[in-house]
DNA sequence: GTGTCACGCCAAAGCGCTTTGGATGCGCAT
DNA sequence: ATGCGCATCCAAAGCGCTTTGGCGTGACAC
């Protein structure tokens, strides 16, 4: 059933059709009524594609997902971000396209995306310090907002982000306060941005508190449980080990634990562990009682607002680039205690 | 620059345009070089509204991700799946379009789908043992592919599964052949259908052995860190605990490990596990020697492979239901062992 | 009665592409 | 010269929708 067929059954002109499905006021309400029940009936949509040939706007948004061949691994976070942003989306009558893009193809991928027209606006996920898409996006004029931020950009830009130099900081502080001075950080990628933030203010409390980061106790790589593990295993192995752990993500967290366990330590006594924590669905940490200290901030709700902020944006695309940053709060766990003299 | 310029621009008629770009033979070899080097230079690209409107193609297929509000969690297999589809998009000029639905909202959603006509098809996840979702889509006439199956189903439809109870057998005969007559079976959902059929093949090679499976060994759940971990420290404290178990995902069987770890108890000499292992790019199954013995079957590999056989169905749609059925191989790892005496 | 206006509706153009059904011109045989 | 066929190209219709501009009608004021 089309339109066409649909004002024909009706006896009414495709024009009054539509216009009453659209609610403009140019119809009588009687009329209305009947167009809309007779639509309801037939179970009539109107099709995607014409419309938004008519209307110019694709009512769609697009993912690029980064699928480097260097670190073939799809961020585990991704999931959680798209059923977020997926229900706003849906709130608003947007569809969500995906694609999956090899790190070379970028530039290529979004030149076709405005070409072809077949988003309204784009998410940026995982940007890098330094990070040319952002850049080649503004160039393009496609409305797009960023997930994280990528600190060598020096034009404005959508973005939202967790403050992730002030959430290690303060947890950072919390170590110290108990009494921890080795304390080892085992962050993710440092070409990615929040890592870079994390590290940040890691040794900004650090440094408040008079003290230097140590080399040995740095550590920056793919966020697995095999790199928490073995890393966690050759700290405590060394002569001075950690007596704590700030890691950038709960599954390196679980490798940590596994390697303090090991060797008998139990958490929250013999070495305490801090981690950020993206409140995914299927990881939680602990039900009610978290069982990690954590800075935690869901990534769901990040997907939720990243696409609140660019609906907004496509609708007004003159208006200023919205920012926003989420603070992670530091949730009290049961992997923190006072440092064992 | 659309069609009408760039014709505009070569002298030419949109349709000689269009069909040099199509690859029809009504076009001499020279003009066809001179308009693609136009296209090329002019970076054209044939809007895909527009093109699909008149192809009555929408070069798009959709994935409904149901995301009910009693487990509202995102399927953590979620991510690789898609990233392996995407490639085979990609490579098709196919765009992916996600919704997230909830369960109730299923039959609406597809109806639309197919009324709005903004996919050619769709992949159908987590399949139940009874899933009316396949019945609808076969009624409503738009290709689809099942990853999974649903056994109450009698119409035909297309999947791709994993051979979920051959896998479990299979495992399971290890288990008894390493002398362990005590194993415990920690399994997703059992309204899911790939948790029935590995139940099933538990069972199978249990009572082929001449055992019954102990009720007291099963549960059933969704698959967390944490139902691993209480699970099995529930069961380690019976009075006859399992000597072993055997577990849906590698999740779980992290929460199993540190259960056994806390205990004192060592994987593969006090006590075994083997889990199946979806080869999740950001939970791998250790390195060349994979930390925990499992059934392996890369999830990436079956969102190609569902990918390449919804493509070939929707340009087929006459052809049989293609369906295809992936052995899951038993890879041993480090955490199996004969069964303590 | 006539003019004015708002109201409710419609015909037709247009979105950017594909595709049908010719048109045109040229070489070649007749 | 004439006719035919082939190779190339084009005009125009159509995909299903929105939207512009306009058209008839009745109510109301004068």
């Amino acid at each position: 059933m089309n339109l066409k067929e649909l004002a024909a059954h009706l006896g009414l002109s495709q024009t009054t059709v539509s216009r009453a499905l659209n609610g403009y006021p140019e119809v009588s309400e009687t009329t209305r009524q009947r167009v809309s029940h007779a639509a309801e009936q037939h179970n009539y949509r109107p099709n995607t594609r014409a419309k938004s040939l008519a209307t110019g706007r694709a009512m769609a948004v697009g993912h690029v997902i980064p699928t480097s061949t260097r670190h073939e691994m799809v961020n585990p976070i991704f999931g959680d971000f798209i059923s977020g942003a997926g229900e706003t989306y849906k709130q608003h009558g947007y569809d969500m396209l995906l694609s999956m893009v090899e790190d070379g193809d970028q530039p290529r991928v979004y030149r076709e995306l405005k070409a072809k027209g077949t988003v309204d606006g784009l998410i940026v996920h995982a940007p890098e310090t330094s990070d040319p898409r952002i850049g080649l996006l503004s160039d393009l004029e496609i409305p797009f907002v960023v997930h994280g931020r990528a600190s060598d950009e020096a034009r404005p830009y959508a973005w939202l982000d967790v403050n992730n130099t002030s959430a290690f900081a303060r947890a950072t502080e919390l170590l110290l306060d108990l009494g921890h001075r080795r304390i080892a950080l085992l962050n993710g990628l440092e070409s990615m941005d929040f890592a870079r933030r994390r590290r940040a203010g890691f040794e900004r409390a650090l440094s408040e508190a008079g003290l230097a980061p140590e080399p040995a106790l740095l550590r920056s790589a793919e966020m697995t449980e095999t790199y928490g593990y073995s890393s966690a295993k050759e700290m405590l192995a060394m002569d001075h080990p950690p007596t704590a752990f700030l890691v950038s993500s709960l599954i390196i967290a679980l490798g940590v634990r596994r390697a303090a366990e090991e060797q008998g330590l139990v958490l929250g006594r013999d070495v305490s562990l801090i981690t950020h924590d993206d409140d995914l669905s299927y990881l939680r940490n602990g039900g009610d009682v978290p069982v990690f200290t954590a800075t935690r901030s869901s990534v769901r709700d990040a997907g939720r607002l990243s696409a609140q902020m660019l609906i907004d944006q496509i609708g007004a695309p003159a208006s200023a680039l919205p920012t926003r940053l989420l603070e992670a709060p530091l949730i009290h766990g049961r992997s923190t205690g006072p440092c064992p003299t």
